[in-house]
DNA sequence: TATTGTTATACTCTATAACTATA
DNA sequence: TATAGTTATAGAGTATAACAATA
């Protein structure tokens, strides 16, 4: 797979980016997915949810981009796994917060471990190099989200 | 979402970048793919393919990192909207090859252009940290990847 | 009336296993 | 015997629509 000439060197950049994605053996995020045995977006919900926060069923549908009536399927197989709880919500009687439990929050932290190693590629840059991809890309996304 | 500090600046970098990934609104690849009416694994398969070449379907098995049972629905599907075709191995005749037609290579260059679109943090950049980020990444796949 | 979450339903995507045809 | 591709089948994930409870 080669990448062709781009006039704008952040579409040549993500370009790459993509390629490195894409030729992982095997893909991360469906791995990692296994690796816990949990759906795509089950592992998403975790990766995304705070410890010692608590979301409702539908600003969590709001975070996957997805139907709600499928936010009940994902969160009941990650309750039945003991990774998440449902609690009521005390001043709204129609809402769910789902909240991390300690075996949740376990796994979130080593899910976010496993998908943040940088592929091989980018492992092998020399420490310039690294240091200042993480510079420009805290640039990217301003200081407030570092 | 907030990006824990780690130690290595390259995991630094890559959780940034998976983070500007679940932001995007919609999810990348499940848009262009809805936008094409191809599933996702039938994009990466137009992704991937390169025009005036042919691939035997277990090659493309091995590329999509999936069954090859799979593969057979993935090409009948792009097939009949037109966008590949197979073709006879002359030299072994249990294998089929698969090519893109001229409306195949035409979704092609689309799909690989929405694809390679910068995000918009990305996009933001100046002109200096782009290609900056260019350079960095042109080195992690090497120069014969250029 | 509107919203939250659930259920019922149908459709798509996927892997496993068995099959055919070639090698 | 082994490999390429297909078919049959079942399971998992998804969206749409209809529903109950609450606001």
């Amino acid at each position: 797979m080669t990448v062709e000439a781009q006039v704008d060197p952040a579409a040549e950049a993500w370009a790459i980016a993509l390629e490195i994605v894409f030729s992982e053996r095997p893909p991360r995020v469906p791995a990692v997915a296994a690796q816990f045995d949990v759906s795509p977006m089950g592992l998403k919900l975790l990766y995304s949810l705070e410890p010692g926060t608590a979301a409702s069923m539908r600003r969590l549908a709001d975070t996957l981009f997805c139907d709600a009536s499928n936010v009940t399927g994902i969160v009941d197989r990650l309750e039945a796994r003991g990774l998440i709880e449902r609690r009521e919500d005390p001043g709204d009687r129609r809402v769910k917060l789902i909240a991390l439990t300690d075996a949740g929050a376990d796994a979130r932290a080593e899910i976010r471990r496993r998908l943040h190693e940088p592929p091989a590629q980018i492992a092998a840059l020399p420490e310039a190099d690294r240091t200042a991809l993480r510079d420009i890309l805290l640039r990217a996304v301003g200081p407030d989200r570092a």
